[in-house]
RNA sequence: GCGCCUGUAGCUCAACUGGCAGAGCGUCGGGCUUCGAACCCGAAGGUUGCAGGUUCGAAUCCUGCCGGGCGUGCCA
């Protein structure tokens, strides 16, 4: 097969002419034995991939829709590369932030949710999540009171006392500092003088709630029979809500483990590297010294696994887990689809994983955040936007810009395919300001573009009234038909660049290389033509422009309506 | 302080092992009695943050600065 038609010497820089007749015919070729157009190589690889990761309780925003649409296009560029991949997720059903949701939740009275028929549209984890909410904010704000307050009369308190912090010193560590500087003087009656009347008040003010927090875990801790039962409830609410929100989506999961599952697990590996040597225990906490022994590394610094109250921490509970799944699935590859924030933290978690455990390769693919202008989303503050807001707000557009007839389910799939298109138009290492106009446009280089490609490839073929034979007959080709051969071609190299580089930049770019390529040809050639050669021709490229996209698309899990 | 990420057209982003800096939006000008105008064509728009170095050749590699973001022991 010679691809290459010439070589030329052009303005100084080699000019190379493909022989177009000769890729036509293999890319007809390709289509015709019904393959896919990229080569489905063998592999005998078998990874999981743990993405997705929402904490119950909490709504499920669009930071955690970026997440869910990076784990699955790893995980379905990896099949398409003939890897064995296990989608897994990993729930955190419990922790700090359950048991303050449960106690606004309590607090407001528990109120059960409205019905679907009420509100069909209704998103329970953000509805929980608005409890959650409340009391965070109500718990921070008196916590920011104290410390303001404290600030105000730092001085007084410093007295004598080397006060000295480090003006590079993050906020919360100076916080915390002058905290126990304050905890060490409360001790003696320090504070009982007119001086200190409202920073007293503040620090009961806060110290009320910290009180109503703690009796909740308190209660969690001794298996309260009712609230065990609310838990569960509640829980099971999210996960309905999340589950709603994948099969949107489009997305599975082999395997779904909980932070709850783990916990045991999580204690008797702290205490199993404490004996080890691997950690060690500090008071009722048990961490991990990176600059000691075995390691030896004074970067990684410290990393905590069980609380002074004996209870695990996250990094425990990823001990835990990384173990569990390799004994269920014992894989090659491992990876970790995770803010990328937590960077420092899984090289800390992997390293000790290193010290213990033959494991697969550990790969923490990180992703950057989704900002709103007015900055970081929090859900604390309750400064989010809902999965669900968006999918509502994308829809109500997407409805207004289509075609009367359109289905409920073509529907579906545009604004699936402008959301995830956005969520992919930048490489995973950029972070995404989020931006309402962005959303709802389906201009220039949108999802929308490369759907309204293929929906009108669909359709002209259709109107065509032509089976497509996929039979090349030499002919000679215009340099618009040229130049959709030409990008058709190049798409396989671009998906091998994605999988390489775990990337959806270059696939993605390709994607719209052809779309504009064949709009162009579409435009500039009359596909149903009178010249019944020119017609065949035209119609086949067509339809192999219409697979192409289709094919491709479906790696981003973005699929094409029938009319849009 | 230390570590990671980042800086390319007015804005949002591309540029594979170093090889003619490209798209979309916006702006300006054109194109629907003909296959779907969510489209197409044309134009304007650049000292690739700064300064050095390596190289025939640097947005890309090295060094040093500057700006932005994030992380840096009991939240996940």
């Amino acid at each position: 097969m010679k691809l290459i038609k010439s070589v030329r010497n052009e303005n100084k820089s080699l000019k190379i002419e493909p022989d177009y007749s000769e890729l036509a015919e293999d890319i007809f070729n390709f289509y015709s034995i019904n393959k896919n157009v990229f080569d489905k190589t063998e592999n005998k690889q078998k990874w999981i991939v743990e993405y997705s990761q929402p904490n119950t309780h909490k709504a499920f925003h669009i930071g955690h829709f970026r997440n869910v649409v990076t784990g699955d296009f790893i995980v379905r560029i990896a099949r398409k590369f003939g890897i064995d991949v296990v989608p897994a997720n990993y729930i955190g059903d419990i922790g700090t932030h359950v048991l303050k949701a449960l106690l606004g939740w309590e607090l407001a009275g528990k109120p059960k949710p409205p019905s679907i028929e009420e509100d069909p549209d209704l998103d329970l984890s953000r509805w929980l999540g608005e409890y959650y909410s409340q009391w965070a904010q109500r718990e921070s704000a008196s916590k920011e009171k104290f410390i303001k307050e404290a600030w105000d009369v730092k001085d007084l308190i410093n007295e004598n006392s080397n006060f000295e912090i480090d003006e590079k010193f993050k906020k919360f560590r100076k916080n915390k500092f002058l905290i126990s500087k304050i905890l060490k003087k409360s001790n003696d009656g320090f504070f009982e003088s007119e001086n200190f009347k409202s920073l007293n008040e503040s620090a009961i003010n806060w110290k009320k709630n910290l009180d109503l927090q703690n009796e909740i875990a308190e209660r969690w801790k001794n298996k309260d029979s009712e609230l065990v039962k609310d838990w569960k409830e509640t829980k099971k609410w999210c996960m309905d809500a999340f589950e709603k929100i994948y099969r949107l989506l489009d997305v599975d999961f082999e395997k779904i483990y909980y932070e709850s599952d783990v916990e045991e697990d999580a204690i008797r590996i702290s205490n199993k590297l404490v004996n080890k040597n691997l950690a060690e225990k500090e008071g009722g906490s048990v961490l991990v010294d990176f600059k000691k022994e075995p390691y030896n590394s004074k970067k990684l610094d410290v990393l905590p696994l069980l609380r002074s109250d004996g209870l695990p921490l996250y990094s425990a509970k990823d001990l835990a887990l990384a173990k569990l799944k390799q004994n269920q699935y014992k894989t090659d590859k491992s990876f970790y689809v995770v803010g990328a924030p937590q960077s420092f933290y899984f090289k800390q978690i992997f390293k000790i994983l290193e010290q213990y455990e033959e494991l697969s390769e550990l790969i923490h693919i990180g992703y950057e955040m989704v900002d709103l202008p007015e900055g970081k989303m929090s859900s604390r503050s309750g400064n989010i936007v809902a999965f669900s807001e968006l999918w509502q707000e994308a829809k109500k557009f997407a409805k207004s810009k289509s075609n009367q007839k359109i289905s409920n389910k073509d529907l579906d799939k545009v604004i699936t395919g402008a959301l995830k298109h956005l969520m992919f138009s930048r490489d995973f290492n950029k972070k995404i300001s989020f931006k309402w106009e962005e959303v709802l446009s389906n201009e220039g280089k949108t999802g929308s573009y490369l759907q309204y490609a293929a929906v009108r490839c669909k359709r002209v073929i259709e109107k065509s009234g032509i089976q497509p034979d996929l039979k090349f007959e030499k002919i000679k080709m215009n340099e618009n038909e040229k130049a959709v051969i030409f990008n058709i071609f190049t798409i396989q190299n671009e998906l091998k660049r994605s999988f390489e580089n775990i990337s959806p930049t270059p696939l993605l770019e390709s994607l719209h290389r052809l779309s504009k390529a064949f709009s162009n040809f579409y435009h500039s050639s009359p596909i149903i033509n009178e010249d019944p050669k020119t017609e065949m021709f035209r119609v086949n490229l067509t339809y192999c422009t219409l697979k192409t996209l289709e094919e491709a698309l479906k790696i981003f899990g973005i699929s094409i309506p029938s009319r849009m």
